[in-house]
DNA sequence: TTCACTTCTTATCATAGGTCAATGCACAAC
DNA sequence: GTTGTGCATTGACCTATGATAAGAAGTGAA
């Protein structure tokens, strides 16, 4: 099982070494998904961070009437997990689906411990993903907080360019938290704006 | 010093043992903020983290306008910090001051570090309690996404009827992402409602 | 090719929430 | 007492965004 972009991510991020890297590989598992299909779904425990290596999932939660709220996309080298799930086992109220056919590495709270074990430094350097996991949910309830559909249409433009390409528009939207067709009129004024600068 | 709040932490959520803390004294640095006094100022490097050990602090950002967003409260036991600015020493976007009078446990990278030499399993502890944060903020995006004014307020009188009584209306307004004169008319509203019921 | 399906756009109308301005209270300072 | 300052409320009006519905363009299957 070649997993070039989750070793990179562990000796990188991770503050791994090579020989590091291979002691833990038995205890790699991964999953596949295709387009569509479910990671998790609303109701059932979520046992497993998911770390993935390639393709594009959507993290999402329903609303009362049933609209889709989309929390996070995760293309290659993000991990998205129910993290209440995960600890407390209780039953997830978010979905996980495909977005593109998708390689994951799927991450419990034992290998943390089992990479621990090889390499102590590990959990500081995992410490500080955490802490710049919680900058960007800053930086994101900022904009729901104080700005226009435009303002936060440009900010994701600008931080998820990539994500931009791979992902349909009204998916955007619903990140965004506005409907597709305030998408579409938002992108039309930027539009003008940009053909009279 | 007596940090009642501050050890009873340690103990209960970080996993310490009292002879733990004993060792740990010494590092402890804290610092008093008088109410309307700045702990954090836009563009200043964050060094610490906060813990209130009594008292309430807000965490906000300036939007464009000049608009407050207020991101976070804090009252006893909770942390506060710009973590982009404490890991790579960049000015801080962020604001953080006093509501009351409040005494903060100053922490740092290197008391996280102390703390895991006299007991390792306090990093695993401190973990937990960041993934526990996360969680509340996708839960918190979640409602900016996707739910009404009224509902996000019903969600926060739920969560923190402590905060409630503390903070100005206007600021819990701010908090909501709405302005104080809509959260009025929603108290309103809602009023009515529990007349009729 | 046609049909079905999805996405995006456009237009019209509706509404939640914003803006502005006035009023009424507390409470503190004098 | 008076005056001021900050907060909450209310009302009249405005605007960004939602809702609905209809078309247009792309894609893929039969």
């Amino acid at each position: 099982m070649k997993l070039p972009n989750f070793k990179k991510y562990l000796i990188e991020k991770g503050g791994l070494s090579e020989d590091d890297f291979n002691q833990i590989r038995s205890f790699i598992q991964t999953k596949n998904v295709s387009q569509n299909q479910f990671l998790l779904s609303q109701g059932a425990v979520c046992s497993h961070f998911f770390f993935v290596e390639y393709g594009v999932l959507r993290f999402y939660a329903l609303n009362s009437e049933g609209k889709e709220n989309i929390l996070q996309f995760a293309t290659e080298n993000w991990i998205v997990s129910d993290r209440g799930s995960v600890f407390y086992q209780e039953p997830s109220t978010y979905n996980i689906d495909a977005i593109e056919d998708t390689l994951t590495v799927m991450l419990d709270e034992n290998f943390v411990n089992e990479v621990a074990k090889v390499n102590p430094n590990f959990r500081k350097q995992n410490e500080i993903l955490l802490h710049n996991h919680i900058r960007h949910l800053y930086k994101r309830i900022s904009l729901l907080l104080g700005a226009s559909a435009k303002v936060r249409y440009l900010d994701f433009v600008n931080t998820y360019p990539d994500i931009m390409l791979r992902v349909p528009q009204w998916m955007i939207a619903s990140y965004l938290g506005i409907t597709p067709e305030s998408l579409s009129r938002v992108r039309k004024t930027l539009a003008k704006e940009n053909f009279k600068a």
